[in-house]
DNA sequence: AATTTATTTTAGACTTATCTAAAATAATTA
DNA sequence: TAATTATTTTAGATAAGTCTAAAATAAATT
């Protein structure tokens, strides 16, 4: 399988080219890669070259990184243990949802598939991490996600959140007094059309959030 | 508290000291680390002085190393995360004795206090590893293991098997074959001035082990 | 006590991952 | 399209952790 054995550094560039990539599907650039990791572009370069001689990715002087069919299959693992360790956080140790990622930064690091396996027998092979982000299996295979959020639905249609996009803090205090969460169910009263807010029920209760917030939260129309 | 953050290279110098010195009371040499860690001396030199720097340790030169207060509570830390994600690895996710420590050695350098301390909560507060060696608590403090073996046994005494010296899993297999597990009593039937060894009864069978086996399985006298 | 052996340290080199400053290339705009 | 701006790469430097070879010191042996 996926023998070759990465640093953590290496695994991190791995993982944040995926991911801006979309899925494999874009190029990506050097300042791209440099603004998420925070490194500084000249770096970025000399990763993006150790990464080339491996065949994790294909790269063409200034013209940006392609991450290869073995770079996708070793990041898709990355972020299987990633998003195994969150579900093992907040389920188990009951960390609050917007702890868990730093955490599993570190954790996700930790080389030993046996381990990963076991860990994903013991949470019951669990298929969505606590943001709502699918975890792919052993083989890389993983549910699409939702790709609407509550701005894409109609008024009287109804949605369940499926998951939520921002991270921070803020907005997880935030859709804990809304009491939305993962399986919330979202009915749409009234879309404002002055600056996008929607009026949305839940548990028969009536809000109004903002745009930002509507298009931070993705559903599955039921 | 401990707020000086370590690389996993001095973490492990750190503890290997701890464990050479035999909780802070004996001089560390550098060939003994240099041993233990299979680094060269002079890469072993090169890192006492870092942590002479840090005041982990103290050190004379030739004069082998000694750990600081502040060294041997970071290093009970260290060992605390350590077994009890051991615990975690035997309880939870069902690995066998001899396979656990080396993810443990990759787990416990995971940094967040938080996580440790729940994962603590999680397991129940273990006092002792699967391996019988007891886990400090937050504080650092720990039970006081037990240093007789089944050689210090005389006939007809009776002990309790509270910890497992050598980890190899030939080891682990011979001591599955006896039934010999942490908890286990065990009756010494004869000891045989020959070579050491020693006849013991274990759920009623009696066997005869070798001195070398006798002496890496402590027991609690009852 | 003098010599030999073992241990420890110094000196200099290498790798990984980073940086800054400058050069090369590409993209944008006037 | 020429000039300006932005992006990317090269060149050279640095810190952490390692190495080998040689020097310094300590311990053991004759």
């Amino acid at each position: 399988m996926s023998n070759i054995k990465l640093s953590q550094t290496e695994e991190n560039y791995l993982k944040s080219i995926f991911h801006l990539s979309e899925f494999g599907s874009k190029k990506v650039s050097t300042n791209s890669i440099s603004k998420i990791l925070n490194i500084e572009p000249a770096s970025v370069t000399d990763m993006i070259k150790k990464l080339s001689i491996k065949k994790l990715i294909y790269h063409e002087k200034y013209k940006g990184a392609t991450i290869s069919k073995v770079g996708i299959k070793i990041a898709l693992q990355i972020i299987r243990r990633h998003r195994l360790w969150e579900v093992f956080l907040h389920d188990k140790l009951k960390f609050k949802w917007d702890q868990i990622h730093e955490i599993a930064e570190e954790l996700e690091h930790v080389s030993s598939d046996k381990l990963i396996d076991s860990l994903d027998k013991f949470l019951k092979y669990p298929k969505i991490d606590p943001h709502g982000d699918p975890i792919p299996n052993k083989l890389g295979e993983f549910n699409f996600i939702d790709k609407i959020s509550i701005s894409d639905l109609n008024i009287d249609e109804i949605g369940i959140v499926s998951r939520i996009i921002n991270e921070d803090e803020e907005f997880f205090n935030l859709l804990n007094k809304l009491n939305i969460e993962i399986g919330t169910e979202i009915k749409i009263i009234d879309k404002i059309d002055y600056d996008g807010s929607v009026e949305i029920k839940i548990n028969n209760k009536s809000v109004i959030i903002s745009k930002n917030i509507a298009e931070n939260i993705k559903i599955t129309k039921i």
